[in-house]
RNA sequence: GGGCGGUUAGCUCAGUUGGAAGAGCACCUGCUUUACACGCAGGGGGUCACUGGUUCGAGCCCAGUACCGCCCA
């Protein structure tokens, strides 16, 4: 090492991210690690598509926790030797984008009716170009070791033109087609959006019940309803045909208050005889279940409100134009009136609002794309139950299946601006469905836009190139896996799959694993708009990146967790231990002529730490392999605190100060391979200490991963030392429970070479043939008498102790004596108890 | 309304096929031990939501109850 770099490896006691993290991060970028040729074959090849964040987006915490699964996969991939992608991208994301550039207009006085769709479309643009880059900076702030060379967009000129291709091969093969069908009117984006775009929310609202006169009688229908100004386009009243009271009535009419219709009385089965009076009036215009009856029955659709949510003529005069809320106010006046309104209650239900908007989705019959999916979903379905696409955990198997069993028409077009336009035109009656516009005069293309999902949905090859028969796709397609939050399941995994075996040939990806949500610290939800969110360049900031990455894998896990401070602490901990373990080693060993680990080391301790070494390299491996990166950082953090440090290098430290060769090997070549393990976790620190290590030749990101060397576990190497950890233990504990001071050398009565030589040194006692009154006897070894011994606190906690003890033999006693119990156990579950009944026994000797 | 998940130490969470409950943080007691106080050593703390059942034995399996959360309608 030189002068320059030992005297600053000296001086710096303390991991430090702010400084270091860049710099590194600029090494990689350099070596062109993260941007591999297309070359291979998917098969032999690693690869992953991002979930392309907003173009909105600032990285939030769903993003973070991604990108640290995601990395911790590609990175071990890499090192492992396969040519690796990771392809980074952004969403255009529609209605969301759309909205941030409108308000922005807004706070200029603008809207964008006044500057047009041209100049919207441009601004929205130059909003991406000022703002776009900042997600590739984040996700570098993060380490993740995107290609940041092939970036796309789903909206840039090659995405577009996949887009196109899809939509008009759905069209062609009769998938797609236009319809009017309700859909759920977004009256705060102007625009239908689908079902996975709703959410519903308890509302507190009246129920009314007005009485419709029934024709030629005196009986009036009493119907309930908490929406009474959509009755101007109620076209029946339903009832069960179970239900006697209205047998008679059905095929005959009522009268519809304010309006004098007549309304055909109907028997379907949706009614529910208990709610209410048992009849229900229906207006397909304006209700989705009443939509389904209506067409069941052939009922007439009226609509009595406007895509701008107001009143529409049909409504009537006296209740054209108003607001929705206004007509209800105006119609229950008017019910009044004509003496109609026959009751009010407070009422509980679910109400549908936009997502995106927040307003509340008014149901209604306009004209839109739709695609059938049923062809779709079920090779995809297949896919999944037999296993060439594999999700877990695997209760989201069962929630996808059942979606998919149950999939119903998506509506794709979007009354936006912002948005793959509808590669579909019109002349007259005429209709072309194309990839570019049809030749001749007078072809005007459709206003809307495709749902945002409709692109998303072929990310996996759309972003390598397809439709072109490119090397990318060749070397790329199908990706290996996809880490997902739940939510988008349905949104984009399994649309993804749709698209991937219809259109790329194959499943998009082998396995999708479905992460937890990182809740609020209080356990809400993290949201911009309820102040939860916690941002993670604040995060990183503070703690470093390798401390939030290690965080977030150790806080995940299969079900919602909370956000957890002391996990990213623990992180900072790890690297700042690493760091400083890598200090003692790398300051205190020569580089070796014999660059390799002894292959039979003679000291123990070093067998021993060499077996921890390959069997939590076996283990780590398989946990990040597993998805189960929570265990995994669980493992590393223990191993690199417990044994190599608390132990290891407590043990070996004498031997480390005298240049003990064969120790340095040990120690060089064990520091080596956990900074290649820990890497993919923890990117920055193993790298920045890599640089100072003496076998670097080349940068950590693409050193070779370790592969666990199973002939260096030994079973009865970790016993043998793990008998004598807990030996010095017992000595320390009993130390401290005597009231010793840590300075003082107990002196004790006992053979010392039947141990291993750190026991007496690390339990600071010493062992051998003095002479003297023994006070107790720890472990077989019988501690002298001394001025320093607290005699009342050591019979104290003696009795203490022997009660314990006492207890617990009783409780065994009592199991043996069961003869239920050592007639119908296992053999060896009773041997057990046997043992420790004897140990309990002879610790019970021990204490006098 | 249907489905899924959760309830374990003060907090956040683990807990493999049923053999007697763990981690990190917090807490208490020591320690300026020449890698690290973002550290070291030692320690206390749990009727595993509740009620039944199966079993020699249940945090784990079965049935039910309560509360919390999510998804779908």
């Amino acid at each position: 090492m030189e002068d320059a770099a030992r005297k600053k490896l000296e001086e710096t006691t303390r991991w430090e991210p702010g400084e270091t993290e860049a710099r590194i991060f600029a090494g990689w970028m350099e070596g062109g690690y993260f941007h591999p040729e297309a070359t291979g074959t998917a098969d032999e090849n690693y690869s992953v598509a991002i979930p392309p964040p907003n173009v909105t987006g600032v990285l939030h915490m769903g993003h973070a926790l991604n990108g640290s699964m995601q990395d911790a996969l590609v990175r071990m991939n890499r090192m492992s030797g396969k040519n690796t992608l990771w392809i980074l991208g952004m969403d255009h994301a529609g209605i969301a984008t759309q909205t941030v550039v409108e308000k922005r207009l807004k706070s200029e006085g603008i809207s964008r009716h006044e500057i047009g769709r041209e100049a919207f479309t441009e601004r929205v643009w130059e909003w991406k170009e000022e703002f776009g880059g900042s997600i590739r900076e984040q996700y570098q702030r993060l380490g993740a070791s995107v290609d940041y060379e092939r970036e796309r967009f789903t909206l840039d000129d090659g995405y577009a033109r996949a887009v196109r291709k899809i939509f008009t091969s759905l069209y062609e093969k009769g998938y797609i087609y236009r319809d009017h069908y309700m859909v759920n009117w977004d009256p705060g984006s102007q625009s239908a959006i689908s079902d996975l775009e709703v959410v519903n929310e308890e509302r507190t609202d009246t129920l009314y019940s007005v009485d419709y006169p029934v024709e030629g009688s005196d009986q009036v229908l009493t119907v309930a309803t908490v929406r009474p100004e959509t009755m101007m386009a109620d076209t029946a009243v339903a009832v069960n045909p179970e239900d006697e009271r209205y047998a008679d009535l059905i095929g005959s009419h009522c009268i519809l208050p304010l309006v004098g219709r007549r309304l055909l009385i109907i028997a379907d089965d949706h009614v529910d005889i208990e709610f209410g009076t048992g009849a229900l009036k229906i207006t397909p215009g304006h209700d989705v279940n009443d939509f389904e009856i209506g067409r069941r029955h052939g009922l007439e659709e009226i609509s009595v409100i406007g895509e701008d949510g107001r009143m529409t003529a049909m409504a009537g005069k006296r209740f054209e134009g108003m607001t929705v809320a206004e007509a209800q106010v105006e119609v229950v006046k008017a019910l009044k009136e004509e003496g109609v309104l026959s009751g009010e209650e407070e009422y509980v239900h679910s109400v549908p609002f936009s997502e995106r908007s927040g307003e509340r989705i008014e149901p209604l019959i306009s004209l839109q794309w739709f695609c059938r999916m049923e062809e779709l979903a079920a090779p995809a379905i297949e896919a999944v139950k037999d296993g060439r696409v594999n999700i877990s955990p695997g209760q989201w198997k069962g929630v996808y299946l059942d979606w998919m069993d149950n999939i119903r028409p998506w509506c794709v077009s979007r009354q936006l601006w912002w948005g793959h336009r509808i590669p579909v035109w019109y002349r007259g009656d005429e209709t072309y469905v194309g990839e570019t516009k049809p030749e001749g005069e007078g072809w005007i293309q459709d206003e809307d836009v495709l749902d945002t999902w409709f692109s998303s949905a072929i990310w996996p090859f759309a972003t390598l190139g397809w439709p072109d028969d490119t090397a990318e796709l060749k070397a790329f397609y199908p990706t290996d896996f996809l880490t997902t939050a739940r939510e988008i399941l349905f949104l984009w995994v399994a649309r993804m799959i749709m698209t991937g075996i219809e259109f790329a040939g194959d499943v998009p990806f082998k396995d999708v694993y479905v992460h937890s949500v990182i809740q609020a610290r209080d356990g809400r939800r993290m949201s911009k708009s309820l102040g939860t969110g916690i941002d993670p360049l604040g995060e990183i900031d503070e703690h470093g990146a390798d401390a939030l990455r290690f965080g977030l894998l150790a806080m995940s896990s299969t079900q919602d967790v909370r956000y957890s401070d002391p996990k990213v602490q623990q992180g900072r901990d790890l690297a700042t231990k690493l760091w400083n373990a890598s200090r003692l080693i790398l300051l205190n060993t020569e580089d070796p002529a014999d660059r390799t680990i002894p292959d039979q080391p003679i000291a123990l301790e070093d067998r021993w730490i060499l077996s921890r070494l390959e069997s939590t390299i076996a283990t780590v491996t398989r946990l990040i392999n597993e998805y189960d990166f929570a265990h995994a950082a669980q493992e590393l953090y223990s191993f690199v605190f417990s044994d190599l440090c608390d132990w290891y290098l407590e043990i070996a430290k004498p031997r480390i100060y005298d240049g003990d060769p064969e120790v340095a090997r040990v120690l060089l070549g064990t520091l080596e391979r956990t900074l290649a393990l820990a890497h993919p976790v923890m990117p920055f620190v193993t790298e920045a200490i890599w640089e100072y290590h003496p076998y670097r030749d080349g940068h950590l990101v693409v050193h070779s991963f370790p592969r666990s060397e199973s002939e260096r576990i030994s079973q009865s190497v970790e016993t043998e030392v793990g008998e004598a950890i807990a030996l010095t233990r017992k000595l320390r504990g009993w130390r401290d429970m005597a009231g010793v001071p840590p300075k003082i050398l107990l002196q004790a009565k006992g053979d010392a070479s039947t141990i291993p030589e750190f026991v007496a040194r690390l339990g600071r006692v010493d062992i051998g043939a003095h002479k003297g009154e023994v006070v107790a006897t720890v472990a077989g070894f019988g501690i002298l008498a001394s001025d320093e011994l607290d005699m009342n606190a050591i019979n104290e906690r003696i009795a203490v102790r022997r009660g314990k003890i006492e207890a617990e033999i009783r409780k065994i006693e009592g199991k043996l004596g069961n003869q239920k119990f050592v007639d119908n156990a296992p053999a060896e579950v009773v041997a057990e108890e046997r043992e420790k009944l004897e140990q309990l026994r002879r610790e019970l000797d021990e204490l006098g």
